[in-house]
DNA sequence: TTGTAGGCGTTATCAT
DNA sequence: ATGATAACGCCTACAA
């Protein structure tokens, strides 16, 4: 395996000259730069990470925790994950998998034993037994979701109470008055999620503001409870013209699949927009307009945010994301009363 | 942060035989091992990561690559991923998670910046591109899954054929003589995923050594396109007696529900089995017999196949693990016909 | 603009 | 059973 030695004696120059080359911490004559460059090329000479993790002051690793509990989403995780992951790859990091049984330990001992420059934690409740060991460990860390106390802690996430306003906004303009809300199933209200609550309030508060009617209703996934949750909905709605899903993917596709069955049309019996996906539901039968969530987005911010601890800016924040929305006609004023 | 020196210096003894306490790759004396010991815990001391890498043989890191393509069942991905980074802790190793749009190139990165030990890489196709490249990085790595071909590759995975001889022969022994077999949706069998294909062919030639009629379908994994498998297979072979589901666990959930609806009683009517499930099959309704795919046994083999590999034996190798069966009292023998 | 050299914290090879 | 010490490969003041 080629050393910087080897670069540097094939290149006809000192070692420090590669090393300024590659990290660009000093200006290089451009003749010398390209002799550099072209022994890098003819050598395959990649650093060693052990040494420049020994040497640097970086180590160019990111540790990631990723907490599986009962009811995660994994798909969901699995795109956060890769969200985290590729961004980290566009600044030359890499990530390391901090796992659940693992993860207070974990973020301890790849903080001291420096194999991370910082930590990104996924999948944060309420209450997060990370969030202490995050503050104590005092090292460049940042939280995708918002939990209970963010005290000295940097977050980032979806604005959840915002994507809910935008959702309440969007539907009363187009005329409706009546708005049911298909929600989690109840054990993820329980457990201490906050963005299905952040929704949920945001929904409420906004409706209220507009002085909406609406229900509320967190079916479990099986197709029973997805009927039950509809016709809950209904009963407490008799003019329900629109309806919010904030939930899992396959309790949507089922929820439009009953629609279907009973003869609903979208959107001309009823406007059906879908909250806070991350999966794609421009591929539904029919496709919904949508608030996304884009773990793509979160997980840039977060490796930003990452980045500027790691080189100096300590502020504590919490930097919500604007929700944006996407139209695919499936939303559309309210039919006239009967 | 406390380094090796600090220890040496408080328990008083030399670097070498705390490094040596802690390798334990040489016998210390029972009293000086004790206070190397606490020195450590009091001084609550870590060794550098990056040292070690840069002066050790070892880095303690493998790189595991996680491809994501249109058709993964993110969930399924998500298991193994959690199974290789348990079991990785286990002997004191972490996980660096190289992406799709990385891998190829991540692999070549990894290795030769000696940032990781070993590879691990899921979800193979049946001509991967990844094992070209695995095969010229020579450097120890071990795939789940086997490709078409495993020249000079380690692989693990479950033994698919296996699992479907014990599917056919189990409900053979019953005495049933008609069975089903539900797969995957069309595309995936396409795409080139080798599991479904090497079930499917396993499960035809189990049936055809015992003279046993089959039918097979690959439904979508909407509603209607469930149904219409469902009907095909009962239209195949009027009598059916027995179903092997080797689908996704929402397919699977919605032919349960299909099946309810239709008054079919399992296992009174018809014995149902789910093979080769990552998820959970003991909370269906009702609770199917499998025969599991355990991403935890693969994953713990597949770390033990690598580290096999870095500390010397490179034999190439296919582990096929063996299937079980776990019942749960969803098969029966066959009614009696009328 | 480029070169020199000390040090990062371990591991492992010699000794003792 | 334990100690001393030379690598390991790179980064970064400090010199020139």
């Amino acid at each position: 395996m080629a050393t910087i030695h080897d670069v540097a004696r094939l290149a006809g120059v000192s070692i420090s000259t590669v090393s300024y080359t590659l990290s660009g911490n000093r200006s290089i004559a451009e003749p010398t730069r390209n002799r550099v460059v072209s022994a890098i090329q003819e050598l395959g000479y990649r650093p060693n990470a052990g040494a420049r993790m020994l040497a640097g002051t970086r180590t160019h690793i990111f540790a990631l925790t990723a907490p599986v509990r009962a009811d995660t989403q994994p798909g969901v995780l699995m795109s956060f994950v890769l969200a985290v992951a590729t961004a980290a790859r566009k600044i030359d990091y890499d990530v390391l998998l901090l796992t659940a049984d693992d993860s207070s330990t974990g973020l301890e001992r790849v903080t001291s034993s420096r194999l991370a420059d910082g930590i990104i934690a996924l999948d944060v409740s309420l209450d997060d037994e990370r969030m202490p060991l995050l503050r104590a460990l005092n090292i460049p860390a940042t939280v995708i979701g918002v939990p209970a106390d963010t005290d000295g802690l940097v977050c980032v996430d979806l604005d959840f109470e915002g994507a809910a306003s935008l959702a309440v906004g969007r539907l009363a303009d187009l005329g409706h008055r009546s708005i049911g809300l298909l929600g989690f199933p109840h054990s993820t209200y329980d457990w201490g999620a906050n963005y299905p609550l952040r929704f949920r309030d945001g929904f409420q508060a906004a409706a209220a503001d507009r002085g909406i009617d609406t229900a509320f209703v967190m079916p479990a996934s099986d197709l029973d409870s997805i009927r039950r949750g509809l016709d809950e909905l209904f009963a407490a709605l008799p003019r329900l013209t629109a309806l919010v899903m904030h939930a899992g993917e396959s309790v949507q596709t089922t929820v439009l699949e009953i629609l279907a069955d009973r003869g609903i049309s979208i959107p001309g019996d009823l406007s059906v927009l879908s909250a806070c996906a991350v999966f794609d539901t421009s591929e539904f039968n029919p496709p919904l307009d949508e608030i996304p969530l884009s773990p793509e987005d979160s997980g840039t911010r977060a490796v930003e945010l990452t980045i500027r601890q790691i080189t100096g800016d300590r502020t504590p924040l919490v930097d919500l994301l604007p929700p944006r929305y996407v139209s695919r006609g499936s939303t559309a004023p309210p039919p006239a009363a009967p």
